[in-house]
DNA sequence: TTAGGGTTAG
């Protein structure tokens, strides 16, 4: 167990795997006088990430200050786009390369930092990037503000996001009806629909509500199982003078079905059938989807097989959502038949496709299969996401399989996809169920990697974890999970800007 | 990043 506790200490700090990477990108960066730049490859991001979150503030400082590096707004937004969870790093990254003599920041990738440091909480640093921007005259935009509302909505402060929203104008920002419609959006995505509502009657005239507006609202109310009050604002609309299109229409259908209400959707998808609506792949893959998850896998099937007879070609996203249906109401391997059907096709899946079919592999305890489709993502081009490896995780989990998902997580760490919050919380929770002293060492040091990462655990987690320390009689280590509780919410001084 | 379909457990 002991390995496990000093593996855990290795992961993304001196692997081996690690350190081959970072030697050539280490090699750019120190190379004071290169005749050229070196032309930068699709692998760079990756190596440039393991080199900063191995060095030390110092080091990363001047290596970043050098020319050998041929820095662009689409490189740095790869590496700032790989750090997503590992906030402080990427800001400590993005302040330093702000120093730099010749290059300077993008707007994007300002726009990368404001959300990275809004998904932190640290919304000093978010209005001091916000007057940084402007300075520059970078921005901020409407998708700069899109970025902050959502977070401040996501954070469980709607208010402060209304507030936001409303003040665009003194950054510097104008407000019109796309940006008041991408703002209703953010609402409603939080199933807020009434909120969206109330703030959308209020401001209708002011931004001229379009469709587009209508649309998003009766989306939230269905979002929230309300489908009546999304046809009132339906009816609401058509009041007003505006007539609902194709995209109400699968609104209100998918609608029903997260409703529940299956024998309302198909009579609805009739009755569009009927007055001659011209339907589109969305609408089909609403349906099929819709019908399979209420289990009626016939009905998904015979639409889907309706689809190719009226010449609509299916999307990835209608495969997905067959495979994904057939894995949870039929069996795995149809599903399988229908993934081979659509590589046979041309197809080229991606991870969401995998994620499904994974999943499904997983749920039927077929872990080495789901290890062997996690491995032929990488032949599509397909990088495999934290989700997918969440899901291994945490079936490896559930079997009893610590070593087995320790041995993923250090995957991971080696610079495949950096682990979120959940993969921390899975893996924790795990090491309380053998209930051996060595495992408890490992939730330490995964809680201490996590918080240095800029994730706030739930206090139950260190009050389980330090109980558990205590108990053994662990203090030392006690002390160190205590300190790591009382950083927790804030970040240390250098990650000011 | 102006709206609709596919990942996620209880």
């Amino acid at each position: 167990m002991i390995g496990n506790v000093s593996r855990l200490h290795t992961i993304n700090r001196s692997s081996v795997v690690c350190s081959l990477k970072f030697k050539s990108s280490f090699h750019n960066l120190t190379t004071t006088t290169p005749p050229s730049p070196p032309p930068l490859e699709e692998d760079d991001a990756a190596g440039l990430c393991n080199l900063i979150l191995k060095l030390d503030l110092q080091t990363l400082s001047e290596n970043l200050e050098t020319n050998s590096v041929c820095w662009t707004p689409d490189l740095v937004n790869k590496i700032l786009k790989r750090l997503w969870n590992h906030g402080p790093k990427a800001l400590e990254f993005f302040r330093l390369l702000e120093r730099h003599p010749i290059y300077t920041h993008s707007t994007t990738s300002f726009d990368h930092a404001i959300d990275i440091a809004a998904r932190l909480r640290d919304y000093k640093t978010v209005w001091t990037l916000v007057a940084r921007m402007r300075k520059r005259r970078l921005g901020p935009n409407p998708k700069t503000f899109a970025i902050i509302t959502e977070r401040f909505v996501s954070a469980g402060k709607p208010d402060k996001a209304v507030r936001v929203f409303l003040s665009m104008h003194e950054h510097g920002c104008q407000q019109d009806l796309n940006s008041f419609n991408t703002f209703l959006d953010v609402l409603c995505k939080s199933k807020r629909a009434e909120m969206a509502y109330n703030l959308f009657k209020v401001l209708k005239r002011r931004f001229k509500a379009d469709t587009i507006s209508y649309n998003i609202i009766a989306n939230g109310f269905c979002l929230i199982k309300r489908t009546p009050r999304a046809l009132e604002v339906l009816r609401e609309m058509v009041e007003s003078g505006l007539e609902p299109t194709l995209k109400t229409y699968n609104i209100i259908l998918n609608g029903y079905f997260k409703a529940g209400q299956i024998k309302e959707a198909w009579q609805f998808f009739l009755e569009m059938k009927r007055r001659k609506c011209v339907m589109d792949v969305v609408t089909y893959t609403t349906m099929v989807h819709g019908f399979g998850v209420s289990g009626e896998i016939q009905k998904a099937r015979q639409v889907f097989d309706e689809m190719l007879e009226t010449g609509i070609l299916p999307s990835v996203a209608t495969y997905t959502a067959f495979i994904q249906v057939l894995c949870k109401k039929d069996t795995v391997e149809n599903a399988i038949v229908v993934f081979e059907e659509m590589l046979k096709k041309g197809y080229t899946p991606n991870s969401t496709t995998y994620s499904v079919l994974i999943r499904g592999l997983c749920h039927v305890g077929k872990m080495d299969n789901a290890m062997e489709y996690l491995d032929r993502m990488k032949q599509d081009e397909c990088e495999p996401n934290v989700q997918i490896f969440n899901v291994i995780i945490r079936y490896y989990c559930d079997e009893g399989e610590i070593e087995k998902s320790l041995e993923v997580f250090e995957r991971m760490g080696s610079g495949e996809c950096l682990p979120n919050l959940d993969t921390y919380n899975i893996l924790i929770s795990a090491m309380f169920v053998r209930k051996r002293s060595d495992d408890l060492m490992v939730a330490g040091k995964l809680l201490i990697e996590m918080v240095d990462r800029g994730f706030v655990p739930r206090k139950f987690t260190f009050n389980r974890i330090l109980n558990g320390l205590l108990l053994t009689g662990n203090q030392d280590f006690a002390q160190e999970i205590l300190r790591a509780q009382s950083k927790c919410g804030r970040l240390p001084r250098h990650f000011r800007l």
